[in-house]
DNA sequence: GCACCGAGGTTTTACGTATAACGTCGAGCG
DNA sequence: CGCTCGACGTTATACGTAAAACCTCGGTGC
């Protein structure tokens, strides 16, 4: 417990301190700790200088280096919430990738939403190097603008770019697997419950259905609802119980609205798949928790983050990172089945 | 579009550059962004100064800000995991709070570990005020050790504390909670299915759970499974198909052991309630997603972030947080019913 | 008429680090 | 012996900001 610490309190040691404790000068302390010091501080001292740092607890001031470098080692990542599995994901992918490169990971601050009051950035930008922007968080965009920063995309709207580079996922491409699966299940009456949100993907999604269905004998009718289970129950409940015509295949936008749409079937007296085919998106914990399992197309949600991170940290190098889009795989389960005749 | 862009890129400009183009010193420009210029300030002058930094673009630099100031609002939140839930919510809470008072917040680098050849701290620390650590993420306890950083702790074990101020969730009444509810049910035969990480948390369950069943003719039984659905699954499978009499009610750590727990209980053709009563613990989405809905005990998750950051914060202040603990609830649903006979 | 004052600035310095530029000194060499 | 050279350090400076200390000047009280 004793420790390598140093009397109580006090203000924090600086290189200085260190140097006047070793014996030598400060540059010398910042060559040690710059790890650059091949060749021009000799082992024995390099080690005495280590050894009193050690003693008085040195520890560099970022603050200071960042200064001096004129750069941070940090990066923004902007998400609509943390408390989405997915979002979460790709932050976990966006923060290895991060600090494999000695990188630190900033998230935009409250992200349900402060106050507009005060500018969010003044206060929590940590210094930063970058922004890797989720284009989900449209509110937080028009504040990016502004900043002369480096900027990375994730998933946006290629029309409406910033002549920023971007990764993509293929959702559109998820939408045709799942409407060509529930259509080879024999599926014409689509319901398709979207998100409540509506934004550019909302588009995606709607168009490439459209489009798969395109040339069948197939109709979808579409209902948003806000995304969490009990919202999405009740937005099911009243579409699955609406005249005319009941749908036997229900697509979701998100595996949440997804188990809030097997809960309305079941308050219906409906069984899923038997009576209604029910599909996701994102392949969250919840997917397979629930029963049945869903049927749900999987996003690669920490890759995701970790090609954005890539390409980010490649424009801070003066390179230019390769606009790629991340292929989508359709992942069956318990949830779709033959429809019913 | 055109905006307040300047002639493209170039570095961005600097304090003093504003001066120069408005015609003062760098310091009344400082003044003027220091919202402390009241009566140092004329307001002609002010407002000549900020119209010119709008044109010219001009960011404060921050970490020039952090150095002079001694500080950089700037607090590390220590979590295991993000796309645990239940983390993402403590997350949310504690960076509403800091955001409120113009402090960022950084979570500790790569949750789920990357190689322990670096020190995760050097990089990825941007400049930090302040530590927020959860206990539960035990190996990064050591690192943060050797730090002079003001520290706060959520839910620490109190015996091993290191003098730092603490934010606990009642989580021993939770499982008292849970024990009685079930007990007065009619149940006697327990298996309490613990997450895989053995910490003082375990302990304190377990022995809350014993506590609650002492005096009673009941019996309990422990199962550890790693904190996935799948891993839940299995070990309550087993563990529910072993020779001997069959538990009647079973305790999970966890909404999602609890969601694994209730998939192996429809694996072996038991009914959830009517043969087997489940509860979990957290009331994540989860909870309410899966059919049966979980009798679980509800942690205020957001309330213990912004607790903490409030007590980090008020320790940065130089007061004394008080170490509170904060009340859990047990939420009855559907997962819960009286013992078969 | 003069000391005083407050408003509205400016000059100067310090925060802690990284690094370019500059010694110093002993060894090697023609 | 004088000269160069590499190894090892040191001195000096700059990064961009905040704020203490200091000027200047017109108005005021006596």
């Amino acid at each position: 417990m004793a420790g390598p610490q140093q009397e109580a309190a006090g203000p924090r040691p600086t290189s200085r301190d260190v140097a006047r404790a070793a014996g030598v000068s400060q540059a010398t302390v910042s060559l040690v700790f710059g790890e650059k010091w091949r060749g021009r501080v000799a082992e024995r001292t390099a080690e005495r200088v280590r050894a009193t740092a050690r003693e008085l607890g040195y520890r560099p001031n970022l603050a200071a280096r960042n200064l001096r470098l004129g750069r941070t080692r940090t990066a923004l990542l902007v998400v609509p919430a943390l408390t989405n599995e997915f979002f979460a994901r790709v932050y976990t992918g966006a923060a290895r990738v991060a600090g494999e490169h000695g990188f630190g990971v900033v998230l935009y601050p409250s992200p349900d939403g402060l106050g507009p009051a005060r500018d969010p950035f003044d206060s929590s930008r940590a210094a930063l190097d970058g922004i890797l922007a989720s284009s989900i968080a449209s509110d937080a965009l028009a504040t990016i603008q502004g900043d002369a920063l480096p900027l990375v995309m994730l998933d946006s709207d290629p029309a409406g770019s910033l002549g920023a580079a971007t990764v993509n996922l293929d959702i559109g491409d998820g939408m045709r697997q799942t409407a060509e699966h529930l259509l080879a299940l024999g599926h014409r009456d689509f319901l398709h419950l979207a998100a409540g949100v509506d934004s550019w993907t909302f588009d995606v999604r709607s168009d490439a259905l459209a489009q798969a269905l395109r040339g069948t004998d197939a109709a979808v009718r579409t209902v948003r609802a806000p995304l969490t289970v009990d919202d999405a129950r009740t937005a099911a409940e009243a579409a699955l119980s609406a005249p005319g015509p009941r749908p036997t295949a229900l697509v979701c936008d998100d595996d949440i609205l997804a188990a809030g749409a097997c809960k309305a079937a079941r308050r219906l007296g409906l069984r899923v798949p038997e009576d209604l085919s029910v599909t996701g998106f994102d392949d969250l914990t919840l997917a397979t928790a629930v029963e049945p399992e869903l049927t749900t197309v999987r996003l690669p949600a920490e890759l995701f983050g970790e090609r954005g991170m890539t390409s980010l940290l490649a424009v801070l190098d003066g390179r230019t990172p390769r606009t790629d889009t991340l292929p989508v795989e359709l992942v069956i389960r318990g949830s779709t089945a033959p429809a019913a005749r």
